[in-house]
RNA sequence: GGGCGGUUAGCUCAGUUGGUAGAGCACCGGCUUUACACGCCGGCUGCCACAGGUUCGAGUCCUGUACCGCCCACCA
């Protein structure tokens, strides 16, 4: 096809449709309208016969559905969406699907009070259980099948609520590809990977000190660890030295573990304590002897020097008494309460067993904060509490979701191997893309950080099993070593219902019989693998391999150390690959005060709420403002800029789809000027957008927009309507519908609506399906090449008008008062085009007489008339 | 303690290879102008955190400092 042809097709396209443009067009309903069309339309259904070259796959986070959706999901998944969108119109078949997390803790919260149950795994499952119509007094006990029925239950509720708001907000996912979490196929998933890792030994059981949380009553991850400052106070007390007079003094935080405390130490080099490391101490009130050992970890600096080791009080004793060989003497149990302890007896021996037994009886049975209070006031009484606590705040560890601080409790738990892979997963992060870069920091800082193999399992109910179970000895005792696995096409199973190959179900817990793994697995053990969730591996191999590896990761920052991370591992360990090219971190919103906005703070403001005031092309504008990982501040202001844009859109199309006609080849010089302005526009925001850059596309697009609006459009208006005859009439025309039909599709992936609703006035099919704009398009619509002698003719004709617009403005006349006088003065280059805008120039500045003059620099001299000779 | 961002107009932020500081909001003034009063036109506002250095020239590059925010850390 020759430019001329392409011209004249592009021309005949532009008026392909009948225009058909409302009186008083309006934001009001478009959402409704246009969300209707594109479902019946399908327009945003995954192409699945196009190969992997012509696919954009995205790995949409999926939101906890327990929890509300807050202004921070709707501005992540707005930049997703815009991406989507693009990538769309360029043709790509976009792979979006949406899923929900409704596995985990907080969907177990709500279900227990919602329906008043409480899961006993040990139940059997009961098909025809019913919840009661309102939740009684007690808590019915219920299988853990019976209790992820009603935790699915009450999730399919949230999620249609959930998705209602998506759709609102005009994300383009493709909603018959929805997943969850918790559904069959993300268990099988999820126990499947679970099976093939622990067949190659990258998963692991292992009973050890376990961080863990005393009120939920479960092991935790570190990634799931926050610090938080609380306050407490540095207790000096002392220690006996055995065999020969004197005391070592220490400081410690937590004196209520004196009774779990198996050794001291201090750092080898401590010339103060050089002569007690082989020597043994006594301790406080419980008379046990334990030694002073050296260790580099001893700080000389803190409290005395001298650290008491307890098992366990917080990481560093773990080490100790790992690296030390140190005896256990564990007090906390899972519940948090002190257990019982009968001095005297093996592991409890004391000077005098009858004195400990008197102190410890009173903190059996209590919390650490009771105990602690209790313990004070016995080392005071016996002396051995030197001076007054001192108060400090210190930092503490917390589960994220917990109240209470951990404590470190023996337990058998899962693990998955990370440490070993620390130095290939530091290059896979940075074989990824990370938009913006400087995020590959964090992930890097938290490997570097790893102190142990992930902790997977959770003494929980609402999550996925692990698919194991074990024998049981002829003595009832569980062989942990003698597990039974399901066939990889029988998942996916629950063990506490489901019977392995070979017994029956009388046979279960039973001696000889078997016994189901009673944990499940951690949230993010299944959620690291949504891109296997999504692509169904191993269960559709050809979609699997037209989307994965995916495209893109978007997320925000806050889970680079679980959600990234986590699934970065298991494609590495499953595929030996990255899971996909792009992470694009979005950051966070904040309150005005800048700080991080808070569900407890009570925002009040709901998505929906928002969506509905300011129009969900308003509040896209706001979302599409802010760049890719830049926390951003909450502003309805930026809301309200974005529905007048949408506004003027309408009204600013209605003008140019007015009187389309007639249209012909762009031959004016400021027409040709305009489309060579937008077609450098479109090319450096394809780029951008390639690069995820997608707030300066919204933000250039728009400066482009309203100089349109502002300054061409006024200088056409004019000729448009045929004041300098049908050919140039024909020139206005063309570029204003070349224009709009570009800045429309510009203006696509952030506004759906609006210019989904423009469009449909003038050209068939969904804006969202057509192509993105091209440089070529514009430029071949006004000849075949840039014309930036033109650009400088519409730039010298909008700074002229300013200039007398300015005049009047300063004369506090109205804009259409006439111009006697006007008098350019300009270099010689800029005059020369004067001849070029001179027509559109005194029709949009109503200037009656121009002259010219020579100067550096240009200045216009205006001559109004006077108020009786003005019409 | 380690790391990463940030510091530009009253507010929110742009500023792409270094070349005489920008936008929007807010504020002030004006204007019904045949798309738009959910509008239009115009105006005001800055030792670009601070101190050095490189350069003819630094908001931009280098070094250091301060403050803010975040991430991480074995915090007795």
């Amino acid at each position: 096809m020759t430019n001329q042809q392409s011209t004249i097709n592009n021309q005949q396209s532009l008026l392909s449709h009948p225009v058909a443009v409302p009186d008083k067009p309006a934001l009001e309903g478009l959402e409704q309208k246009w969300l209707a069309k594109w479902e019946a339309d399908r327009v945003y259904r995954f192409d699945r016969t196009v190969p992997r070259s012509d696919v954009f796959s995205i790995d949409t986070p999926p939101p906890t559905v327990s929890g509300s959706l807050h202004v921070g999901h709707v501005f992540s998944f707005t930049h997703t969406d815009v991406i989507a969108r693009f990538q769309r119109m360029r043709g790509k078949a976009v792979f979006y699907p949406m899923g929900w997390d409704d596995n985990g803790l907080p969907t177990e919260r709500r279900v227990q009070n919602y329906f008043g149950v409480r899961c006993d795994p040990s139940l059997p499952y009961d098909p025809s259980f019913v919840p009661p119509d309102k939740p009684g007094k007690h808590p019915i006990p219920v299988s853990r099948p019976n209790f992820i029925e009603l935790c699915a239950r009450l999730t399919a509720e949230d999620e249609k609520a959930f998705e209602h708001l998506w759709r609102h907000l005009g994300l383009s996912v493709d909603w018959s590809m929805t997943y969850a979490t918790i559904d069959r196929r993300s268990q099988r998933i999820s126990q499947l990977s679970f099976l093939r890792l622990l067949d190659r030994g990258l998963t692991y059981q292992l009973e050890a000190p376990t961080l863990w949380d005393v009120d939920f009553r479960t092991a935790v991850a570190q990634a799931e660890l926050e610090d938080r400052e609380q306050p407490g106070a540095y207790h000096r007390v002392r220690f006996a030295i055995a065999d020969r007079d004197g005391h070592l003094t220490i400081d410690t935080t937590r004196p209520e573990l004196i009774p779990a405390c198996v050794a001291l130490v201090a750092h080898p080099d401590d010339d103060r304590y050089k002569p007690l490391f082989g020597t043994d101490v006594i301790t406080p009130l419980f008379g046990v002897r334990v030694p002073v050992r050296p260790h580099t970890l001893a700080d000389p600096e803190k409290g005395t020097g001298v650290a008491m080791i307890c098992t366990f009080g917080d990481v560093t004793d773990v080490t100790w008494w790992r690296e030390l060989s140190l005896p256990v003497r564990a007090i906390i149990q899972s519940n948090g309460a002190f257990r019982a302890v009968r001095w005297g007896e093996r592991g409890w021996e004391s000077v005098d067993a009858s004195r400990a037994q008197g102190h410890y009886d009173e903190l059996a049975g209590l919390s650490a904060v009771k105990a602690r209070a209790r313990i004070v006031e016995q080392l005071r009484a016996s002396g051995d509490l030197i001076g007054d606590p001192k108060p400090i705040t210190h930092a503490v560890k917390f589960y994220e979701k917990g109240d209470r601080p951990l404590e470190i409790v023996t337990s058998r738990q899962w693990f998955v191997k990370t440490m070993e892979f620390r130095e290939p997963l530091l290059a896979r992060g940075r074989a990824l893309q990370w938009h913006p870069p400087f995020m590959q920091a964090r992930y890097e800082n938290w490997i570097n950080g790893l102190a142990g193999d992930w902790c997977i399992s959770r003494q929980r109910f609402f999550g996925v099993p692990f698919p194991v179970w074990y024998e049981v000895r002829a003595d009832g005792s569980i062989d942990y070593d003698a597990r039974l696995l399901p066939d990889e096409q029988r998942l996916p199973i629950d063990p506490s219902t489901d019977v392995p190959n070979g017994y029956t179900e009388e046979q279960r817990n039973v001696p000889g019989g078997f016994a189901g793994d009673p944990d499940i697995m951690d949230t993010w053990a299944t959620s690291s693998l949504t891109p296997q969730i999504v692509s169904r591996w191993e269960e559709d191999p050809d979609l699997f391999g037209r989307v994965f590896p995916m495209d893109l990761r978007p997320q925000a920052h806050d889970i680079i150390r679980t959600w990234l991370f986590d699934t970065v591992l298991r494609a590495h360990l499953e595929f030996n690959a990255l899971p996909w090219k792009h992470a694009a971190i979005s950051g966070w919103i904040l309150d005005p005060d800048r700080k991080k906005m808070s569900k407890s703070k009570g925002n009040v403001i709901t998505p929906m709420t928002l969506l509905e005031e300011h129009g969900s092309d308003g509040v896209r504008y706001w979302a599409a403002s802010a760049r890719m990982g830049t926390d951003t501040a909450f502003d309805p202001g930026q809301m309200r800029v974005g529905r007048r844009l949408a506004i003027k859109l309408l009204n600013a199309s209605r003008f140019v789809l007015a009187k389309p006609e007639p249209t012909g080849r762009v031959t004016s010089a400021i027409d040709r000027g305009l489309l060579t302005m937008l077609a450098s526009l479109v090319r450096e925001s394809t780029r951008d957008l390639d690069e995820f850059n997608y707030a300066r596309v919204l933000e250039r697009s728009e400066a482009f927009f309203w100089f349109f609006c502002d300054d061409y459009l006024e200088l056409v208006k004019g000729r448009r309507y045929g004041d300098q005859g049908p050919d140039l009439a024909a020139s206005a025309n063309g570029a204003l519908l070349t224009a709009l039909s570009s800045m429309l599709r510009l203006f696509a992936p952030f506004l759906p609506f609006v210019t989904e609703e423009v469009w449909s006035w003038w050209r068939a099919g969904s804006i969202h399906q057509a192509e993105w704009p091209s440089a070529e398009e514009l430029l071949s619509a006004g000849g075949t090449s840039e014309d930036p002698r033109g650009v400088d003719a519409l730039n010298f004709a909008a700074a002229v008008l300013t200039a007398i617009r300015k005049k009047k403005s300063e004369e506090q006349r109205p804009l259409k008062t006439a111009v006697a006088v006007a008098v350019v003065q300009a270099p010689a280059a800029m005059l020369a085009l004067l001849p070029e805008v001179e027509r559109d120039l005194c029709a949009a500045g109503l200037i009656q007489r121009l002259e010219t003059a020579e100067a550096d620099a240009l200045q216009v001299r205006v001559d109004l008339a006077s108020p009786e000779s003005s019409a």
